[in-house]
DNA sequence: GGCGGCGGTGATACACTGTAACAAACCCGC
DNA sequence: GCGGGTTTGTTACAGTGTATCACCGCCGCC
């Protein structure tokens, strides 16, 4: 999903990315550096959730070798910063390409044929569970929300199997 | 959560969960094995959610060793039969205490402080987020949504920190 | 009885995911 | 220039999960 073109006004290019990102670190002082830069161009570039081993490879080139465990601190810092998101399902990592409220949750649609990510709210659906866990008396300080199915661009594409 | 004594009424014991395994098997005609009694069992008297490691370990003594893959055909097999769930934010597995209709979706609980898992399950929410995802234009076949926060009791043992 | 298939298990090896620990480089203000 | 914090490189390792093959036990069949 997301990689059918005349489709890119859900959500910003590659370059917008970067450029956002550099500017919100600059208002809170802090580095933008050019291994973050890559980790998140990476993971922004690549259409589909990527594996840290995935971006490692993707940055490295013969004679300078990225180590996962660098992926991994610039991929802490980019979610801490709320750049990229990590999908737990899969053990891999998009760009957040939503520009969310802050605490609000966020429910991932991952499409299990082309692979993309995409990202949805949905206030109707925070305010029902707030209540169901309330009832169970039950005080939440995080949820993830994934959703594994068939994105309308994969649906549309082969309509009937 | 689910330790505290005097409440148990919410989850079936061990015994209980066993013997509704094996009726569950023979109804399906498949076998239940004394490696999946036994990783069943594990997984039920844990009280938290069990990585398969541990689980391994906790089956292995001095003369026997349970190796991590047979672990995993086993936890394959229970989940296939809906009998433990995988808790994918914690890499980790807990026993199905909740008797689910047929594609009704859950909702996992899990407390940072004591490690505990509930179940829990709502129509609305159910309701509501089958109403984002039509609207995103997004069939789903699969979801996850697991919560982390403070469990009741352990809200009430340390009430201001 | 023998034979073959089939599902389950054991065992080894390996790939993937993530973290700990320490050293070196870098930046920035003083 | 110097000291201190942050970032990165490097190595090692722990944890998670899968592939492969061999073996066993069982059941049906000839």
């Amino acid at each position: 999903m997301h990689r059918h073109e005349g489709h890119d006004a859900c959500h910003a290019g590659t370059g917008d990315m970067l450029a956002r990102a550099e500017g919100l670190c600059r208002e809170r002082g802090l580095q933008f550096t050019p291994l973050r830069r890559d980790v998140l161009e990476a993971v922004a570039e690549a259409g589909k959730a990527q594996g840290a081993y995935d971006i490692a490879e993707r940055l490295s080139v013969p004679g300078k070798r990225v180590a996962p465990v660098s992926v991994y601190r610039a991929l802490d810092f980019l979610m801490e910063q709320g750049l990229v998101h990590r999908i737990a399902s899969r053990n891999a990592f998009i760009p957040c390409t939503h520009g969310h409220a802050p605490g609000e949750g966020v429910i991932f649609l991952i499409c299990r044929t082309c692979g993309g990510v995409d990202e949805a709210s949905s206030e109707e659906v925070e305010g029902s569970l707030g209540r169901t866990l309330e009832r169970a008396g039950f005080t939440p300080t995080h949820s993830i929300l994934e959703v594994e199915g068939d994105c309308g661009a994969c649906r549309d594409r082969k309509p009937a199997p």
